[in-house]
RNA sequence: GGCGGCAUAGCCAAGUGGUAAGGCACGGGUCUGCAAAACCCUUAUCCCCCGGUUCGAAUCCGGGUGCCGCCUCCA
């Protein structure tokens, strides 16, 4: 059977195959974060699964540029810098240094670009007048809005029409709409704030005109995927699609994807909850692969439920992947009965085969869940080919490579670290020389003494092994 | 009110017409000096409820119940 890679999109409500608009090269925007705190991982999660989409596609051979935006200017960021007393652009200079260091410990790949709002100012007032000179948008009191009457389209992407969007849509003092739902694509600055010369006086730009600008001035008119959080789709992303398709008379981009909520202990994660969950701090606790094999267990458009006793269940079960693969290591590295004979044809089978299922439950609206289920098929497998007496030297290095691969799609890493020091390996040395004596007693002493320092000791017809134990146990 | 999502074993989670993946936890066995790891076996006659379509439905249709999201620049 061919294989072909199925996505859903949010445009159409349905799994279509994907055809890029150039063939072997993918255009990808994903909507960033705005740059005035430390990002939750409700931001985390579109970053692990657009991140993994784009390994993906990476994987299948396409050439991918992906451009993801920071938010550097905006509403919060200016009350963030009245409260503080800092200038917006020290704050959004910090937080963005804040987003690579927290998303990079989640092994986000770096955007080909990051475009800031503030540094593509150029563009986005350009594509603003070229709007109202087309009849999309007017100014009023100093600001500027798109008439959104006038895009025939508008409400395509969250499926509502203009009569229903107009229930919910309202005015804020202060604004001179033709329209309620009309939307801000400039907007005049108050005294003291940080703002931009424009044919329009001095202000600043909406939220939803940069992506648009950015879109077409990184990637063009049309692009092949635009994504981001569920909760853009509308108005952000709705937005979006009125500006640009407005001004270019083309499709945005071909396909919208939508990754779902995170929930925090069952609840929605708000300020006001106080249930909000950094990175920042949750990297101190968790293993970031655990992190990202824990989000990615779940399907991408499927809410996902924070809590800790969910995430401890995710190391524990994450453990049973990284054990396999250290295992494997472990005979490599110790082992003298190993074989150097060439792979059986069985075993050829059985690897390309688990690669296989990978790539079709991937290819299924990039279904990670299931994904990971092949990589315990594997690790299975795997464990079988451990227990033999003699097995390949080949046999096993491909099992790490299949590992290697697999996971390096889905962005975590099994391999483990144990960095011994002198008192542990000591205790090791003394235990082995308390089993030779058949002196058990002291023997179980010092492993229980090792365990307690989380070193976890495992006797094998190979020799010893040891791992890190996973942090659940002890911990108060 | 409009639009949408979800409800599958103790827990997490796939599966969207062909007779319930995977993981954690639990129990039994093998292995082990004892463990650990691992392997084998066992664990949902049934997928929120009620009807319907079908040779056949967790999967489609209708109705109901519960939880949740968007429609308020929140990923």
């Amino acid at each position: 059977m061919s294989i072909v890679l199925k996505v859903y999109n949010s445009l159409t409500r349905k799994k279509e195959v994907f055809k890029p608009l150039e063939d072997g090269k993918v255009k990808m925007y994903v909507c960033g974060p705005t740059v005035y705190n430390y990002i939750h991982i409700g931001n985390a999660r579109p970053a692990i699964a657009f991140d993994t989409v784009r390994r993906y596609l990476e994987y299948l051979g396409y050439d991918v540029l992906y451009v993801s935006n920071f938010t550097d200017v905006d509403d919060r960021l200016i009350n963030a810098s009245k409260e503080r007393g800092e200038s917006v652009i020290e704050i959004a200079e910090r937080f963005i240094r804040a987003y690579k260091e927290d998303v990079g410990a989640l092994n986000v790949q770096a955007a080909d670009i990051h475009p800031r709002a503030t540094e593509t100012m150029d563009e986005i007032i350009d594509f603003i007048k070229k709007l109202v000179d087309k009849g999309f948008a007017y100014e009023s009191g100093g600001d500027v809005y798109f008439r959104t009457k006038h895009f025939k389209g508008y409400g395509k992407l969250s499926h509502q029409s203009i009569d229903e969007l107009k229930v919910g849509a309202r005015i804020d003092v202060g604004e001179q709409k033709e329209d309620p739902l009309d939307f801000t694509l400039w907007k005049q600055a108050k005294p003291g704030e940080i703002k931009w010369e424009s044919p329009w006086g001095e202000g600043r730009p909406g939220w939803h005109i940069e992506c648009s600008a950015m879109v077409e001035k990184y990637l063009g008119n049309t692009i092949d995927i635009h994504a981001g959080g569920q909760d853009l789709s509308f108005p952000h992303h709705e937005n979006e699609i009125a500006q640009s398709e407005s001004l270019h008379d083309e499709t945005m981009a071909n396909y919208w994807l939508h990754n779902g909520y995170i929930r925090i202990n069952n609840e929605k994660m708000s300020k006001s909850i106080g249930n909000v969950v950094l990175v920042h701090d949750l990297i101190k606790q968790y293993d970031p692969n655990v992190i990202r094999f824990f989000i990615q267990s779940v399907h991408y458009r499927h809410p996902i439920n924070f809590s800790d006793e969910l995430l401890k269940g995710a190391e524990q079960s994450f453990d049973r992947l990284r054990t396999t693969y250290n295992n494997l290591q472990h005979r490599l590295e110790v082992s003298a009965d190993l074989l150097e004979e060439t792979l059986t044809t069985q075993y050829q089978e059985k690897l390309s085969e688990l690669k296989t299922r990978f790539v079709q439950e991937m290819d299924d609206d990039f279904n990670t869940a299931n994904a990971i289920s092949v990589l315990f098929d594997a690790a299975k497998e795997a464990n079988k080919v451990l227990q033999a007496e003699n097995s390949s030297r080949l046999l096993l290095t491909h099992f790490i490579e299949l590992f290697d691969e697999l996971t390096g799609v889905l962005g975590f890493e099994l391999k483990q670290e144990v960095l011994l020091d002198k008192e542990i390996e000591d205790l090791i040395a003394k235990r082995e020389e308390a089993r030779k004596q058949r002196d058990f007693a002291l023997a179980d002493s010092i492993r229980d003494e090792l365990k307690l320092k989380g070193i976890i000791l495992e006797d094998t017809p190979q020799g010893i092994r040891w791992k890190r134990a996973v942090s659940n146990d002890e911990n108060e």
